[in-house]
RNA sequence: GCGCCCGUAGCUCAAUUGGAUAGAGCAACGGUCUUCGGAACCGUAGGUUAUAGGUUCGACUCCUAUCGGGCGCACCA
């Protein structure tokens, strides 16, 4: 349950009674910061208190005077400058443990408004080396999806590949002048990927085109481009050729990750509507002719955007509104989120612009700008090579594949996805503390215990076996449970799946506490054990679904 | 030159968007252990939140300046 949005309508009904203007109720109420300040505080009495002119403690004295204290409230106390402390009745608090330990979706309610998304993410560049960068992408917006189709919105994943652009001249240039074709045979993807980097190589450095010196391999490779574009049968042939052995290799990442996409509609899939594109902008007035090229000024002193160059050929601009015109017509989103390198606000900022003028405002437009690190996406191999197991053969595979990629993802995702990010092995690697490994193992001990008594843990999935909470540590668990959706609709505010690793983060802490100081198989009474299996179940099935919202899978045994 | 982002403990990161005494994990030191899986738990130490001002009941968060770093700025995507 998201209490603090249930409890905001009786605090809404106290400050219209105490003739205090009851603006943003929500955004004042918050989990406490430590437990002696309750389990939720209200901070809107400071704020209310400069407009109506009366001294903070007065403000909160007066809601606590006009608030009608709901039964499953204690006494509400007033702190500090005026904070008001909300704590639960333990009894309440145990009626929605169980209350959730019957409902299969743990208490989340879907939002009275479902919504369509369209999640653009991982759209790596064909036919060039992928990318920690990608993968990051990949990772954060696959969560995203997660998450979103979990609340009950409709969901298009969409994997806007990079399989059109000039990569592929330069690809086309290397293969036809510096091709080792031993190896294209053995390992094409391998061979063109080392031609792309061969033939960078040939290109003048910025310095020196600033300077005039003429670049002839990369003027050839935007020949290249330019004539695949037009439709020159060799360049197509060869295209024809690269994409099926580019995409299987791709797939067999995304297969590793365990991430789907309804549609991969590369760039060149709209190729057909660039020019009708072209000629809407044009005629609207928002594109004009500049140095030979057709360009977009969203301010007159601030650089253009392009839409087509000088050659005739168009760029990444273009696709990117045709893109938005087809999912917009086709789909209908309420909003398109682009999960992508940070690196790209620029293009994104005037691609919203431009669009919004061109279609209109009915769709929102989002980056979530991912910041990325330097290389390697392989060290989900390394991680399995550490991985110690009991299992036999078999289960080693299996258990070194779920730990090793869960710790990926889970290093990807526990980090604020607009702070720097600092890619190490270490980091990766680390299965203590905040990490997927913790919550894996917290999952598996648990399960242990059902294993060990012969519990089957299907018998805890009902309303009918009374919750105690008789310790701190049990009722330290009880309220991070009761948070689960709370938590995730905090995620959703921002787009943040970190908000979720840090929830797991803390109810595997406070599973912890309580498994080592409740005994469960050995409690002091059946009543109590039986409270304590339903505990322990239900954390086991929030710690899975929210590991699942991530994308990482926990193991029965490990 | 213009623009965007960032600077928090030795290291890697948090801080619910302006709330109470800035929190975790590594690493360090000390402790728990015939007890449901030690991939665990508890504790100690570690801070002028880059610097200097300002805004207000209250600032890591907002404003200004300075220093330091990253990134982006017309025919690459």
């Amino acid at each position: 349950m998201n209490f603090p949005l249930f409890i905001s309508t009786y605090l809404e009904e106290a400050l219209g009674k105490a003739g205090f203007a009851s603006v943003d109720i929500l955004s004042q109420i918050r989990a406490s910061t430590d437990s002696k300040f309750g389990d939720y505080q209200f901070n809107g009495s400071m704020g209310l208190a400069k407009e109506a002119k009366i001294p903070p403690r007065k403000v909160a004295e007066k809601i606590v005077e006009f608030f009608a204290l709901p039964e499953f409230l204690e006494p509400v106390e007033i702190a500090g400058p005026g904070f008001l402390n909300l704590r639960i009745k333990p009894q309440w608090l145990a009626g929605k443990i169980q209350e959730m330990a019957a409902d299969p979706r743990l208490g989340v309610l879907q939002p009275a408004k479902v919504k369509t998304f369209v999640i653009d993410f991982s759209s790596p560049n064909v036919a060039k080396p992928m990318h920690v960068g990608h993968l990051r992408s990949t990772i954060l917006g696959d969560s995203l999806a997660r998450t979103l189709r979990f609340f009950g919105h409709t969901v298009i994943t969409d994997n806007h590949l990079g399989d059109w652009g000039t990569q592929f001249g330069i690809i086309l240039y290397g293969y036809k002048h510096m091709l080792d074709e031993e190896a294209f045979k053995r390992e094409p993807v391998k061979e063109l990927a080392r031609l792309y980097v061969e033939v960078r190589k040939l290109f003048k450095t910025a310095e020196e085109i600033a300077k005039g010196v003429v670049d002839p391999v990369q003027n050839a490779c935007r020949d290249e481009t330019a004539k695949m574009h037009k439709g020159d049968q060799t360049n197509l042939e060869l295209w024809r050729k690269f994409m099926p052995v580019c995409l299987s290799e791709i797939d067999l990442i995304y297969q590793r990750l365990g991430v789907r996409f309804d549609y991969t509609y590369g760039e060149s899939f709209y190729q057909p509507f660039l020019n009708k594109v072209v000629q809407d902008l044009s005629a609207s007035g928002l594109a004009r002719e500049s140095e030979g090229a057709l360009a977009i000024f969203l301010t007159e002193d601030s650089t253009p955007a392009l839409v087509r160059k000088s050659d005739g050929a168009f760029t990444y601009m273009t696709t990117d509104l045709a893109t938005i015109q087809y999912r917009v017509e086709r789909w209908h989103p309420d909003a398109i989120l682009y999960v992508v390198d940070s690196r790209q606000s620029l293009h994104f900022s005037q691609l919203f612009q431009i669009a919004h003028q061109w279609l209109g405002q009915q769709t929102r437009l989002e980056h979530e700008a991912v910041r990325l690190a330097k290389e390697v996406y392989q060290a989900a191999y390394h991680q399995e090579g550490e991985t110690q197991s009991k299992e036999s053969l078999e289960d080693l595979n299996r258990v070194g594949e779920v730990v090793g990629i869960g710790a990926v993802k889970y290093a990807d995702l526990c980090q604020n996805r607009t702070s720097d990010y600092v890619f190490n092995w270490e980091k990766m690697m680390a299965m203590e503390g905040n990490t997927a490994t913790y919550m894996q193992y917290a999952y598996a001990r648990n399960r242990s215990i059902f294993r060990k008594g012969g519990f089957n843990p299907d018998d805890y999935r009902n309303s009918s076996i009374p919750v105690l909470l008789e310790t701190a540590e049990e009722r330290g668990l009880a309220l991070q449970l009761f948070r689960f959706e709370e938590a995730l609709t905090l995620s959703l505010v921002d787009n943040k799946p970190s908000q979720i690793t840090l929830y797991l983060w803390d109810l595997a802490k406070a599973y912890s506490v309580f498994f080592q100081n409740c005994p469960v198989l050995k409690a002091p009474n059946e009543e109590i054990r039986q409270s304590r299996l339903l505990l322990c179940d239900l954390t086991a099935r929030v710690l899975k679904q929210g590991l699942e919202l991530l994308g990482i899978s926990v193991l029965e045994k490990m």
